[in-house]
DNA sequence: ACCTGAACACCGTTCAAGT
DNA sequence: ACCTGAACACCGTTCAAGT
């Protein structure tokens, strides 16, 4: 009570419309997709809401709540967005880069996805990936397998590349760089104990991650194709 | 100074031999695989090694100094256990194991990769993984996409696998309600939007992580090993 | 050199109190 | 019903001071 007149003038002023658990998500994203995963406070929320904490609280529960929404927001506005193809395997292609795109664009969704690989919002993904599968002419029995694998692979590459655009955007250094020291350093190991990983030196600075995840995409794609042969018995 | 010598009494007794780095992992470990990541605070570590926060911060940078270093050490035990057999295939489907069960038994290393994808320690793995792929005749110019996707592969699922594991522990359910609980979800889905996810409800109560892994990784050396014949032009 | 531990600058979360 | 914001129970980290 002391100093409350005093303190009120400085006081931000109070939202005049009401608050919605919509616009608390909205909020979180521009939060994290700005200033990264360690901006998102519920200091910080209030402050760009002009609320308090109770606010914030009435209309989501915690904060890995809250997380877990934002996540499942931007995956769905994903996957809404990709279109289905004539060639199966060009689809498949499509939708995984859509999603190794959305997070690189939003890595703090590859962390969050690493903490709760199985959000509802994937469940569009997978049934997507396995009816194309099944235009592939995977057998019903490999499907399952089949499926679980790349999606596994997809959010794992995903989630650590994530990573590495998280960790550059809190250095200072630009891919280019960050690349030549790392090449640097694969260089500069004992060539007699680790003779391919000194030879993969000048290939780890050239590399394009987006090229390198569809090339596993292929892999995995060729890979499969042999499930059909090796069914047919 | 007020209470000194009332508390004094009180407080646990100083160690009296010296402190290391390797003793400050060492008991990181411990307490990272007896309670968790949450349960990895400097306090509980002053407390188990009976010494102050300075004493701690001398030996390590940081936090995550000490993380990092934690899980070099896991990974590195679990790489110098790996023998070579004599069949290439079957020797990196034990190399991918022993690191999928690595993280499944120490989960906080998952989280930690998914953080840190390229930690020095894994320069062995790949070295490893090249040369398996060298051995099956998988062409230098095909080579290091190919081992790209391994690692993303073995990794990633490793990861995602850690972090069910965690919230398994996290939680009081076991495994098998866990998997019951989710297959019930997915059975409860709409047939008509989500044909295929409805139709893998029960093959998901069924299925092994570490087998399905297993599928995965022949999948991707099946798909390796056609590289070795689209490359003789 | 190695260690101590109070103090600092943060967190997420709660809850009596207001409208 | 919806919101306020002081207070609580934690964090990691620092640093003057000790041996």
């Amino acid at each position: 009570m002391r100093k409350k007149t005093a303190t009120r003038s400085q006081r931000a002023p109070r939202r005049t419309d009401s608050l919605s658990r919509e616009l608390i998500i909205q909020t979180a994203i521009e939060l994290l997709d700005s200033r990264g995963e360690s901006a998102l406070t519920l200091r910080a929320l209030t402050v760009r809401l002009s609320t308090g904490y109770g606010a914030i609280y009435h209309h989501v529960a915690d904060k890995s709540d809250l997380l877990a929404a934002a996540t499942d927001d931007i995956i769905t506005r994903v996957l809404s967005g990709a279109g289905m193809d004539t060639d199966p395997r060009e689809t498949l292609r499509h939708l995984a880069l859509g999603l190794f795109d959305a997070i690189d664009a939003h890595p703090w969704v590859g962390a969050e996805l690493s903490r709760q690989p199985w959000r509802p919002a994937l469940l569009d993904f997978y049934e997507s990936i396995a009816r194309l599968l099944d235009a592939l002419a995977i057998p019903e029995r490999s499907r399952f397998d089949a499926a679980g694998t790349l999606m596994n692979y997809v959010l794992g590459v995903a989630v650590q590349n994530a990573a590495n655009a998280r960790r550059l955007a809190d250095s200072d250094t630009d891919r280019a760089t960050f690349l030549d020291t790392a090449a640097a350093q694969w260089a500069q190991v004992n060539p007699s104990r680790y003779p391919f990983v000194h030879a993969a030196a000048a290939q780890l600075r050239e590399h394009d991650d987006r090229e390198q995840f569809l090339a596993g995409v292929d892999i995995f794609l060729t890979g499969i194709a042999a499930l059909r042969q090796s069914s047919e018995s």
